[in-house]
DNA sequence: GCCGTTTTCGGCCCGACTGTTTTCAGTCG
């Protein structure tokens, strides 16, 4: 979509005028990027629709991008933006990837050492040409290498899943502390976001200096210490990303939290609302001059702004923070309400576990049912099951779920699949074998670069079987590894809502797909989602908090997942 | 460059840290 590739161009412009010292055109530019990225509907057709005035109608977007708007999609460049390239032609965004370097020092270094891209510069670096510069100095250029091997490392952010388990870890060590009265994560942890580029945690103590000392000589993992001071310090644990911690006052703690949870474009548009309101709001409190009127818990700090507090989730400036003024908040889907997964994987197709292990967890979880889906024969590499196979398959779930009954537990396995949609958008095993199952979900596995046109269709066939129930992944993205396939998402929702065809939300932590903003077109659309894991191991189970926190991001609530209803209640969702 | 229940002109969110300086520029969140 134009959108995004605009929204690239206008960040790179922001940043491109910044090196020139402009003032406030970045801000303009850095402005319209923000929108067009988040703008569900394509300029394209905006522009088609109603020409350079309609664009005008984008928030941020005037005179002057929208002509550039259309002269992207007239002629696919803007001249400007070109002249600026030539002007300084060096590979900004992958340079601003490292830390410490920002627009004015690559221009800099580009035009005392025609530093251009990651390589040059690592080679300036390297051989000592930077820290000669005036402006520059040995500190700096020490930076630029371990921030070049950082991005190299890492590309510079970390999948939620990945990081959580050692941020769960570590705030439970840092809560054992006596001298610790507050304690919570920040930042985009506390937002759920899908990738994280560093943790923030807080914490409020009579003794901050012990916090401090507790935290950079007992945390497992340090590999490296700095910014160390009375009330903060940052650690980089062996999994090679950042912890920060800080320890405010008491009062200060609900707009520290505030503050560092964000997002920054969220606390852009709160500290305009306070301005409104004869305040001031930064990360002490809220002020009325130089009186302080509120700060020691975030609810004081939204109120005092005139806002009920918004879940960290979608605090992203998408529309919450009006939804709040006009008591329109939604209430969105709660970490415990789910009652099942639908979508694991059991030995059977190669999984690691036995389907009865895996009720056990669902069990231990507090769930009422889980579904088997296994993959189905096209799948050989999987060790897809056969229509025979899964016959097979069931004749154990039986035995299994009459198991439970006699020992009293309220407890059900369902049999489902996860079948295959061929690129013809047929179903890879025959509609009898699929309609003995308690429910179907089918899957693109393959030819995942298909036009968008195909792939849409391809989808839209499968959800027209009366045996397909849930389409999985449905976008099949792979965070940081794989784009989407191309299709036709608003086309998807409409066939989903008249086929009763219910999409997926797969917590899996590089995939969580579909993602948040699919997932609030989805709910507008009235289709209903489900929460899976995807789980192959029954550790993975865990993954569904994920899903869940996805879901919320999406502004997600309990009536739009299916799989918070008892069992009778979720069997009525399928064909 | 954009925008308007204080404005069609005059403002744009705000504070802190780092590394370089000797009062500050650049970057970050």
């Amino acid at each position: 979509m134009a959108n995004q590739e605009l929204a690239k161009i206008f960040y790179e412009i922001a940043d491109r005028l910044a090196s020139e010292d402009v003032e406030f055109k970045p801000y303009a530019y850095q402005r319209a990027a923000v929108t067009l990225e988040t703008l569900e509907e394509d300029v394209k057709e905006i522009y088609e629709r109603g020409g350079e005035r309609a664009l005008k109608e984008i928030p941020g977007v005037g005179e002057s991008i929208a002509q550039k708007i259309e002269e992207y999609l007239k002629t696919g460049k803007i001249k400007y933006y070109e002249k600026m390239k030539k002007k300084l032609p060096i590979n900004l965004e992958e340079l601003l990837k490292v830390e410490g370097m920002g627009p004015r020092k690559a221009k800099v270094l580009y035009q005392k050492l025609g530093v251009r891209d990651l390589k040059s510069l690592e080679r300036a670096a390297k051989t000592h040409k930077i820290a000669s510069l005036p402006g520059f100095g040995e500190k700096t250029e020490k930076n630029i290498l371990e921030g070049i091997a950082f991005v190299k490392r890492s590309k510079g952010r970390f999948l939620l899943g990945y990081i959580m388990p050692t941020v769960e870890e570590i705030v439970g060590r840092l809560r054992e502390l006596r001298e610790i009265q507050n304690l919570s994560v920040a930042g985009s942890v506390k937002r759920m976001q899908e990738t994280i580029g560093d943790v923030d945690i807080l914490a409020t103590s009579k003794d901050p200096k012990k916090v401090i000392e507790f935290f950079t000589a007992k945390m497992p993992g340090i590999v490296k210490i700095w910014g160390k001071g009375p009330t903060k310090a940052s650690i980089r644990v062996k999994e090679g990303f950042d912890i920060d911690l800080r320890v405010v006052p008491e009062k200060s703690y609900g707009s520290a939290l505030q503050y560092f949870t964000g997002s920054k474009e969220h606390n852009i548009k709160t500290r305009k609302i306070a301005i409104t309101k004869g305040l001031k709001l930064n990360e002490y409190g809220v002020f009325r001059g130089s009186k302080m009127v509120a700060g020691k818990t975030e609810e004081d700090v939204y109120r005092a702004i005139g806002l009920p507090v918004m879940p960290p989730e979608i605090r992203t400036d998408e529309g919450e923070i009006e939804a709040a003024m006009a008591g329109k908040l939604p209430h969105l889907i709660g970490y415990s309400d789910i009652k099942g997964d639908l979508h694991c994987h059991s030995k059977w197709d190669g999984g690691l576990n036995s389907i009865e292990e895996l009720a056990e967890s669902a069990m231990q979880m507090g769930y009422e049912y889980i579904g088997i889906s296994d993959h189905t024969k096209f799948l050989h590499i999987e060790h897809g099951l056969d229509e025979k196979k899964l016959s097979r398959q069931r004749k154990e779930i039986y035995e299994l779920n009459a198991r439970f009954k006699t020992q009293n537990k309220k407890f059900r396995i369902l049999q489902g699949c996860e079948a295959n949609i061929m690129p013809d958008g047929s179903i890879d095993i025959a509609d009898d074998a699929l309609a003995k199952l308690d429910y179907v979900i089918a899957g693109v596995h393959s030819q995942m670069k298909m036009p968008k046109e195909k792939m849409t269709e391809r989808i839209i066939k499968a959800m027209k079987n009366p045996n397909v129930d849930i389409i999985s992944h449905p976008t099949g993205r792979l965070i940081q590894k794989r784009d989407e396939y191309q299709i036709d998402f608003e086309r998807i929702l409409k066939a989903a809502k008249e086929t009763g065809t219910i999409l997926e939300i797969d917590s899996f932590p590089d995939r969580l797909d579909l993602k948040d903003a699919n997932i609030r077109a989805a709910k507008e659309a009235g289709v209903k989602m489900v929460i899976n894991t995807d789980t192959h191991a029954k550790d993975q189970m865990n993954f569904m908090k994920y899903g869940i926190a996805q879901a919320r991001r999406g502004w997600a609530e309990k009536e739009d997942i299916i799989n918070t209803r008892p069992v009778e209640g979720l069997l009525k969702f399928f064909k």
